[in-house]
DNA sequence: GTTTTTCCCTATCGGGGTAATAGGGATTGA
DNA sequence: TCAATCCCTATTACCCCGATAGGGAAAAAC
């Protein structure tokens, strides 16, 4: 799971509007906020609206707000509309690896791997992030202290 | 979750390995029976016996063996050699990522994803796959039907 | 209706990784 | 000796990633 900096930019900046309810946030202070490069992660806005994540108000007093309740936008959907499917095998979505002989029941793994992935990333939301409150099977998984060690 | 064709290839590699118990394999069979790219593959193989994964024998009559029981080599091991940390934020990993104000609980949910991640692939042996017989908990996942399906 | 503010588009850049091939050198068992 | 096999070092083409530059378009405020 590589998750670029501009997907950790788009839920970054995504979690800020979330903080700010209903309201009409400017770009800059988003970034600002969040300490992002300016030019790089206006790009990113523009995607996050091109994939409706996002709703943009322009002129004086515009900015972005989210285009739904935080709690109806998950992480995995972010992740997705930047970086595109959670995962991928050779450049192929992992349902349609087709593999002979002795790797004939490998793709039930790569399947089940992103079945694991979806399971944290598209059943949490913007809402749960923002006041900390993850979902039980998600704060279990993250609750491990050797959840925390490299390998 | 990006698998690069090489550690898609180790994988298929050393399955093939498994499959001929303790013998010693050439190359070529292998690379014939999965029907992959000689060159790159061979430079693949020298990869995983740096990583001691595999062990090889030179001269006629030389090849690969696995360096350990198929029961005592993950997937995920083998991903690792290869493709490097499985999981990764910005090049960092999850652990390392610091957030602040509205993203201060981000970090924990990329740590919960890739302790799922770490479920699947670091629990599934190659014996496992090579005789079809998953564990439980990762049969479960691949298992449902909707795990097969694009998002 | 002008001004100001903000979003938005296109182009560009360097660097680095990915997939793959080429060609031959080093080892070892037969 | 000899032949098979692994092993090493380029080199290639290509694309993506992170980031910046510079200005154009829209829309609200006044
Ligand atoms: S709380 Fe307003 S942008 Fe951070
Ligand atoms: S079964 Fe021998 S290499 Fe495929």
């Amino acid at each position: 799971m590589q998750i670029s900096a501009k997907a950790d930019y788009a839920v970054r900046v995504m979690l800020e509007l979330a903080a700010h309810g209903p309201d009409v946030v400017k770009s800059t202070i988003l970034i600002d906020h969040q300490d992002l490069p300016r030019k790089f992660v206006e790009t990113i806005l523009v995607d996050l609206r091109r994939a409706d994540l996002v709703r943009s108000h322009r002129g004086a007093d515009g900015g972005y707000t989210l285009a739904r309740p935080a709690s109806a936008i998950s992480i995995g959907q972010i992740v997705r509309a930047i970086d595109g499917p959670l995962a991928e095998v050779r450049g192929l979505r992992p349902h349609e690896c087709e593999y002979t002989n002795a790797a004939e029941h490998l793709a039930e793994v790569w399947v089940a791997a992103r079945a694991a992935l979806r399971k944290v990333l598209d059943e949490t939301s913007l809402a749960h992030v923002l006041n900390g409150k993850l979902p039980v099977h998600v704060r279990r998984m993250a609750g491990s202290p050797e959840a925390w060690l490299p390998r």
